[in-house]
DNA sequence: GATGAATGAGCGTTCATTCAT
DNA sequence: AATGAATGAACGCTCATTCAT
């Protein structure tokens, strides 16, 4: 049913586009339909509501980046170079993809939807992608086991949302993600190693 | 002016109330007003809209926290004891105001003028306090130079906004903000101390 | 507080004329206040939705027309003079009333809210008042007893409404009412009589 | 013809079920389809639209039960037996039938194409039915000529209508309409009697 | 004939904001 | 300054109906 798939994903691309143009409140239902090219109650068949829509974008392209995160981190030979490799992953999928990352960072957290009943599962997954490695470099003894892994992969995620988010607003051009990410990786890598 | 004063933090104080209750965009002025004791109309004697009112709590509140927080630093001895003290008394402050906490944590986000236009002086002054320190601690060769004090401020304000954001979520019960405290100070003093 | 009741009245005055126009679920809410002229808004300051209109017009109308009905009756001496009156004023009033009668006989029915969920008491009041003047004539031994007065009210009731409805639908023109009244009386007061 | 007789009946059939549970605005087209197993766009194969479906209910129904009164009143011998019959007959029906009943006596009414377009050919042949024993009674000198049978007719009707309305919206259990119609039937059998 | 995906018109209601008093 | 009645813009969603297959 390729078909089916295909206005699927059209909703979604016209979607991000629409969102990051106007932000999630003020985008309408029927200029989304518009630059899918479809009807309005079309985009119903697909997604239950407005705010559905937001958070299939997330779901589906965290998964896809998920996916992503984790293969890159596989092929690294330790866990230092694993959380660098996260680290890199996370900023330079932001600076490939600034309509997402303008709808990752600030039009998602406007939906009541999706900050207070949207559990988030994708999110967890993702932040625990990073708990993996650190857990793992607590048991091989590379990292201190005094901090538990629950709190530094949110304290790594937060670092890496809030440099995301000042990125978004100074629209783009200013500051070299490459070299952020790097930076960051060191002060974690350094902050949680054993001493 | 102290009958208008009067009025004036009678309105914040029912917002506060009324925006942790609801959320920002279920919050109704004429809810606020009820609150307060004052009619629908006179909230516009002292707010230009309702994003100004929340916008005005995030102003006055900061204020107020920026120079309890210099107070607090002004009086440790060294740069890792002024860092150590900023990040506790950061969580310390979400862990004493819960409904304040999640005004801050959430509401505020979904106001698109706060986020959008509103520059945010006083988050940079905020994040400035810790940058001072970092400044401070590069100069006397305490913090490794090669990481731009923006970001490391930018990284350690995310770390804390996170924790604070999820600790809001979880409605408070689950864990110890003040240990959690401690160990994001650590990996932050040893991460960019210089080696 | 007579401008707020006369802004009532002018959306209930509208909202007859509207509704015999394009019957209850064709009329725009816009458009009785179009009508009134007053805003969309304004109509719910005065009423909960636009079902309620409907409801208020047919409760107000209602009240206003038992308490006639009651005078008119009071002044008659018999049981059957009464029963008469009561025939004649219904008949009357739907002549004399053509758009509130449209809205009695087809619009209100059209509401769910109306025909479901509302009570109706002024409907019972209403078939009371013939309740009533059944009851004394069985008490005086000039109605016979063996049918029971709740029966004959809602028997005598349907006759009108019936009627009623016909004349509507027939717009009008066709008979005379006047003459109707006084044969349906005619038939009623004959074949409750005691024998 | 009997696999399209089939498919139109089960429509029929399931629309009394979905209107009689739902009423007739909130019948979804889609959930009568459902209930007949088959597709929502098959019945416009069969019904021009949702009111046609509602109109086609009334229609089938009532020629089988118009059929079915001829029936019974043909076998009586004297017309004042015939209007008893008619009544009971009438009554009779309601009571064997309540999802019907339900429709004919609630939804019916809130489809603006029923009561303003469709003019009614049945219900002008059931009233006829009761017009024509009318009529007989008068040439044969035993009801009163100064009555027009066009309005006993539709008086008669009336009081059956509205008991019949009384009985569905008091969901059922109440009274006993076979008692009912012989109270009705004498009421109007004195009532027109020639005297 | 049968399907069911797609269409798109249609509107009641809310509520931030204004302004006459 | 204070009131609160009045305003009116704004839009997500439903669902009867169509039509390509």
């Amino acid at each position: 049913m390729p078909a089916k798939e295909d206005k699927r994903s059209r909703i979604l691309k016209a979607a991000v586009k629409v969102f990051a143009q106007r932000g999630f409140y003020n985008a309408k239902v029927s200029e989304i339909a518009k630059n899918a090219s479809i009807a309005d109650g079309t985009i119903y068949l697909y997604f239950k509501n407005k705010d559905e829509i937001l958070i299939s974008i997330f779901e589906e392209e965290m998964a896809k980046f998920i996916s992503k995160v984790r293969k890159e981190i596989e092929s690294e030979p330790d866990i230092k170079s694993k959380l660098r490799i996260f680290v890199k992953t996370h900023l330079n999928f932001v600076e490939k993809n600034p309509k997402l990352a303008q709808v990752f960072q600030l039009e998602l957290r406007q939906s009541n939807k999706f900050i207070k009943e949207y559990a988030g599962s994708k999110l967890k997954e993702y932040l625990n992608v990073a708990g993996d490695i650190i857990e793992e470099g607590q048991r091989h003894g590379i990292i201190r086991k005094d901090i538990p892994p629950g709190l530094i992969k949110r304290a790594l995620f937060g670092s890496l949302d809030e440099v995301a988010t000042h990125w978004v607003l100074m629209k783009n051009g200013k500051y070299d993600l490459g070299k952020s990410a790097e930076q960051i990786a060191d002060i974690f890598i350094n902050g949680i190693a054993k001493t």
